[in-house]
DNA sequence: TATACTCATCGTATAAAAACGATAAATAAC
DNA sequence: GTTATTTATCGTTTTTATACGATGAGTATA
């Protein structure tokens, strides 16, 4: 019986999910610290630094992009990746949107 | 094979991916914003809003206290939540310190 | 053209998450 | 003391995530 739930929740509830989601991994938090690190990444060399093999580097590369948080583009052989700052920006703003504006309602708690 | 490696990233890595996913389903999204809008919340008030069973949402807030984003105290049979604001600031500290002092460095990609 | 290299995808196996009903424990009310 | 209320936990089922090896598609090099 476990039909997911999630289509009934609001659209902003939805995406900002799915944003969180997508850094729910260390290993996606690694990739990305390092393509912010070195400003852009061909899949070999993260596949080089991370514990993973290059297949399931590849996946989380993959998800990552699924969810906008990073571009990547083919040279040769290779891929190319690199951070979307404005998906990062977006994030943020919406993470405020639902939290940050509430906060001074709540000086004491329970 | 499926041997989870996380443990073989940084405690920093696993720590913001462990807060991410704590607010990666929608329905704990929801439970968040519910709290921080009314301030606290009995959980039989959460379980009314959400279109889930109470067993669900419980486990939902379960997961949410495990994380530290939310405190919780009985209340005779009912059990009080609200929001660790603390927590969320760790959050925000951490996500900044990982990637917003990186960002100047990346105005142009690929 | 043949060979080597890079990386995405496929298939598969295991672990974790999501959801529910049922039950239990604790407190309140009668 | 019995009953009702509230919520956490247990057991179960289904879906999703994680991880790997193997394969294939594409590009470079010999």
């Amino acid at each position: 019986m476990a039909i997911h739930k999630k289509e009934e929740f609001s659209t902003k509830e939805q995406h900002l999910a799915a944003f969180a989601k997508a850094i729910s991994h260390p290993a996606r938090i690694a990739i990305l610290g390092l393509l912010a690190k070195r400003n852009e990444c061909i899949c070999g060399e993260i596949v080089e630094v991370l514990p993973l093999a290059q297949s399931t580097v590849s996946q989380h590369l993959k998800e990552l992009k699924n969810a906008g948080l990073i571009d990547g583009e083919t040279d040769g052989p290779r891929s190319c990746y690199c951070i979307n700052w404005k998906a990062f920006e977006k994030f943020n703003a919406e993470f405020h949107s639902l939290f940050e504006k509430l906060k001074e309602a709540n000086a004491k708690c329970c």
